[in-house]
DNA sequence: TTGAAAGCGCTAACAA
DNA sequence: TTGTTAGCGCTTTCAA
């Protein structure tokens, strides 16, 4: 349309015959206009295809009205569900979403990304990358530099942010809690990669359960995989192999049980007789592996969507001038999705 | 750190003793500064913390650096995984990502979007959502109006837009030709909801495939799914019965054909003895269902990356007033790859 | 109800 | 090599 020169709100206000602070009102939809003025003003606009730059009301403004966001691993499927949430709170919320991924889990140049987000004027971080070795040793250095609110997701509790998690270790001891109700005296764990803050949760949840029913733990009921299936067929190979009697196991999430299903079919299992098996995560998939596996489900989206609410929360909080911000930790319970890999016999 | 006044050129000159002019050199490493200027201004730099702001910046310079991202269905795994290519090489060559999920598929809110990215001054447009039924339709009208340039992602080709698509159809009939080459004569078809332009395509790419090897089309050859598990299996049982003959399926995608998989366990057909079948995307999991699926593998990932660098180059002819920019439609090749499901006999 | 002036933080163009 | 001037497009005073 027209010439590619922009239209300006200059140009409305000379079209309108009116001063540019009157289109200004009229586009923030202030009071003191007159309606007559105000219908001009906006026909012109319309006629002109006039777009107001967002970017000259954040600078003179100061707010951008738009949050950050630093993920890792997204062609994993939970950190995407993750995102779904955040985008659909935002845009319900008004706000846009800068998005970075990290290249890598660990934490070699969290500066200049908090750097570059700073100067895009964010008016908020959501920091929805997972919490791996020491990927949070950044918080005490750099976090008093920044004066942008922002939230965590899934990651320890600790008092100096605010955090959305998901309820890993309760999740873990209700997987546990009900194989041990189904009867099984060996139940066995495939962990995550332990240097997950996740996975380490899980276990710790598998462990309270044994322990709180009275069984012991010991180093040959568990074995460490890494989230893929391929790990989950070599951790329970050696589990098997070093925990004979185990009749219930609880696999640290969904893609690992996959091929342990697989596995122990392969090797005359039976599922659930011989071994029940749980998983975590609740994929749609794990419906309808061979048999239905039985899961944690853990709601992802909605961990998006309160982080995006709580951060919002906070950055209006900023703008009120009001700091007592006391940092939350906020936390959704996941839920037992029971099917024929565990059902009582 | 400091007072939370912004850091601003100005502080930096004057702590400097130099004009905001200078300042600007030194930040944008222009060679006609003395090193000694240079020094001593970026020492200031980082004493006062100062993050020059990018919202400044692109008002000033009338290029943000920013692409629009236009993705949908964010919560399963294609799309994201094409994210996580578009994220790495934005990254790569230094733009960010500002990031709108649609929240249907459909087409209604598409002015509004534009209107935002354009706002927003981004420098070019990723649209990453599928083509599905019209929605495509706003094209014709909207897009003489947008001076931003844009690339389109797995769509039907068209002569007034860039495009970069995974080629479907070819994927599909190399699936085909595959279960042909294994001497099956009865194949079969679950497609995707075929409101989808990929599920139409590869249904086209099964005829081409059947026809070109003598073979009839016939409508109780095919059902039709909606690429989620539970529909593959109502697919699969409704086909099994309307083609008892079947001895090769190709399933529009993975979690489909997983459900397919079970089923024909369930019935005691043995794969791919009683019944070879392969899948479509290629999802690691496919690897470890049972047996081991074999599937065409469509490389998001690139698709991601190629979107970007093509965008990229888009945007940089666009700047140089290079006004001829023939739209292309870039064509990634599919791959096969064989597994278990339909081995040799 | 409207307008004028100043400024948000930076860069481009020109001068020195 | 450095500084001055004039914007980029909008909003926030304050005045009319």
């Amino acid at each position: 349309m027209m010439d590619k020169n922009k239209i300006t709100i200059y140009d409305v206000a000379k079209q309108a015959g009116v001063s540019r602070q009157t289109v200004s009102r009229v586009l923030n939809n202030r009071p003191d206009v007159s309606e007559e003025t105000r219908k001009r003003v906006q026909e012109i606009m319309e006629g002109l295809n006039y777009h107001p730059s967002a970017i000259a009301r954040s600078l003179s403004r100061q707010k951008s009205n738009i949050l950050g966001v630093v993920t890792a691993g997204l062609k994993y499927i939970g950190p995407s569900r993750t995102l779904n949430g955040i985008t659909g709170k935002a845009e319900e919320l008004g706000y846009g979403l800068l998005l970075k991924e990290l290249a890598t889990f660990s934490a070699n140049n969290v500066h200049p990304l908090l750097g570059w987000f700073q100067s895009h004027q964010v008016d908020g971080i959501i920091w929805a990358a997972p919490e791996i070795e020491d990927n949070r040793n950044w918080l005490g250095d750099l976090l008093p530099e920044i004066d942008i609110p922002i939230i965590f997701l899934t990651m320890e509790k600790r008092e100096d942010v605010s955090i959305v998690a998901i309820d890993n270790y309760l999740g873990a001891r209700m997987a546990t809690e009900h194989l041990i109700s189904l009867g099984r005296k060996n139940i066995g764990h495939i962990t995550g990669p332990l240097d997950w803050w996740e996975a380490r949760q899980r276990k710790l949840g598998w462990e309270a359960a044994l322990t709180d029913a009275g069984f012991k733990i010991l180093e040959h009921m568990w074995a460490e995989g890494n989230w893929s299936s391929r790990s989950g067929q070599t951790a329970f190979t050696e589990l098997v192999e070093k925990f004979p009697g185990m009749d219930g196991l609880f696999v640290g999430n969904d893609q690992m049980a996959l091929s342990v299903l697989r596995t122990a079919f392969e090797q005359g299992r039976k599922i659930p007789d011989d071994l029940a098996v749980i998983g975590f995560d609740g994929i749609p998939e794990s419906e309808f592996y061979c048999p239905p596996l039985s899961t944690v489900n853990q709601n992802q989206d909605e961990l998006g969507c309160i982080a995006v609410e709580e951060l919002v929360r906070l950055v209006e909080k900023k703008l009120m001038a009001d700091d007592v911000v006391e940092p939350k930790y906020i936390t959704i319970r996941p839920e037992l999705i029971i099917r024929q890999s565990s059902q009582k016999p």
